[in-house]
DNA sequence: GCCAACGTTGGC
DNA sequence: GCCAACGTTGGC
């Protein structure tokens, strides 16, 4: 069991889309980044904690539960040429990007990104590392326990 | 809108 | 395979 932290933009997909959705459940669409694709293709499993992040939005942070909904398949927006995630040189037969899907089970309180900064214990938080960019990053146990306790989840 | 940090591309 | 130029991310 491993525990990761997802990036979605809410101008796109929020927190509360994402719940809204059929099962509360969306395919983890537009990742165009190797090592993030990779972490879905390589190591994510079913079950998998997800914490649900708001990025480039005025409150970044982290605002929802979840976890992992589905093995691995090739994400389809690659082959919609009116996408904005379409790849012209990804081909069926060999798709380039691969996505899992998640399932939101909660909204939680705004866990932003000033009080993850200022939390004890959290200074070796992937995302909070300096230029840290990846969208999709590992979150170790001790850190995973300690976010949950800070949103008030046990 | 700025810009630091990082990834990708392409000429050589 | 190197690396400069360019593009993107994402907080501020």
């Amino acid at each position: 069991m491993q525990y990761w932290l997802m990036k979605s933009e809410p101008e796109e997909v929020s927190v509360d889309d994402a719940i809204a959705a059929p099962k509360s459940t969306v395919p983890w669409t537009g990742v165009r980044n190797y090592q993030a694709r990779n972490f879905m293709r390589d190591q994510m499993r079913v079950g998998d904690g997800v914490l649900f992040y708001h990025s480039s939005c005025a409150e970044p942070g982290v605002v929802g539960l979840g976890e992992v909904a589905s093995t691995p398949y090739p994400d389809p927006t690659q082959f919609d040429r009116k996408s904005k995630y379409y790849d012209a040189a990804s081909k069926k037969e060999e798709p380039r990007w691969t996505l899992v899907d998640v399932h939101v089970r909660k909204k939680t309180r705004l866990l932003g990104l000033p009080e993850l900064r200022a939390a004890k214990g959290l200074e070796d938080l992937v995302i909070l590392r300096r230029g840290n960019r990846l969208s999709i990053t590992p979150v170790e146990a001790k850190h995973w326990r300690q976010i949950l306790k800070l949103l008030g989840e046990t």
